[in-house]
DNA sequence: TTTATAGTTTAGAATAATTATAAACTAGAG
DNA sequence: CTCTAGTTTATAATTATTCTAAACTATAAA
């Protein structure tokens, strides 16, 4: 049994040649006991530091937004001009510290929203984000 | 009287100099009917287009920064890499259409949210946005 | 198993938004 | 009027991201 196995299927069901660096990023997202809020810079470091094969950060913005595409990663939003990126792909919301520029996940049942508008005509609603900016 | 005395009171109530670039993006910021969302490029244009007298980028970066930090701009939260403002500074929330990227406000009596999380510990809340993606 | 090819990776260049620098200018206090 | 701290400006620097084109590789088909 290749312990990478669950890895390669994933890729092969969404189209994404099983390479060694997709397994290798893969690994290192998901194979997590909490979820990992990243920026591709921070996620660069982490693979580049600990393992053995490096990987290039061409391939590392490449492969962030193709799991981002499958629907993997989810990308938040925060003002600033660096993308963060959550592996926990679940309806939830963040908190937003303006001191740290950290990103803490909201559970989804932490916020209700008990009226939501109606977009506009021709378009539909992708995705719904609440992100509450803290401070001291 | 001088029809700009409204913007130099502003301004100089935030402690903020009545300099003439400052008061001419203030009138083309605040002179509206509706509502502006721009970026600073967007502004930019608008100002160094219509008028006579030409402002630097700089001093735009500068004053949307300052206009912002002062209360009369708001920053708005799109996930990608460009700054988005908004000249309504009532609370209140948007739609961002990703095909456009165009922003849209939502009155704030059309999001009603019916819980929220407590902040982290020695943290308060300083702003909470609602962004709702849309597309066709 | 080889081979062909479309998909992928890579280093480095290019781009785009923003911030920094430092010299020239100016509002406003005294 | 003069002085000075605040402001503006052109330009350089920085930072995140995207592009490019050559080298590499997974895999389908011979």
């Amino acid at each position: 049994m290749d312990k990478n196995q669950v890895f390669i299927d994933k890729l092969r069901t969404s189209g994404l040649r099983p390479t060694k660096q997709r397994i290798l990023i893969a690994k290192n997202l998901f194979k997590r006991k909490k979820t990992f809020h990243f920026t591709v810079e921070k996620l660069n470091k982490v693979i580049n530091k600990k393992e053995s094969e490096k990987v290039s950060l061409a391939t590392i913005y490449n492969t962030v937004e193709a799991f981002t595409k499958a629907g993997y990663l989810k990308e938040i939003l925060t003002s600033k001009s660096k993308s963060y990126y959550d592996t926990n792909i679940k309806s939830h919301h963040h908190f937003y510290d303006e001191g740290t520029k950290e990103l803490t996940d909201i559970d989804y049942n932490q916020v209700k929203l008990s009226k939501v508008p109606i977009p506009p005509k021709g378009k539909k609603i992708k995705n719904l984000e609440v992100v509450i900016r803290v401070q001291k």
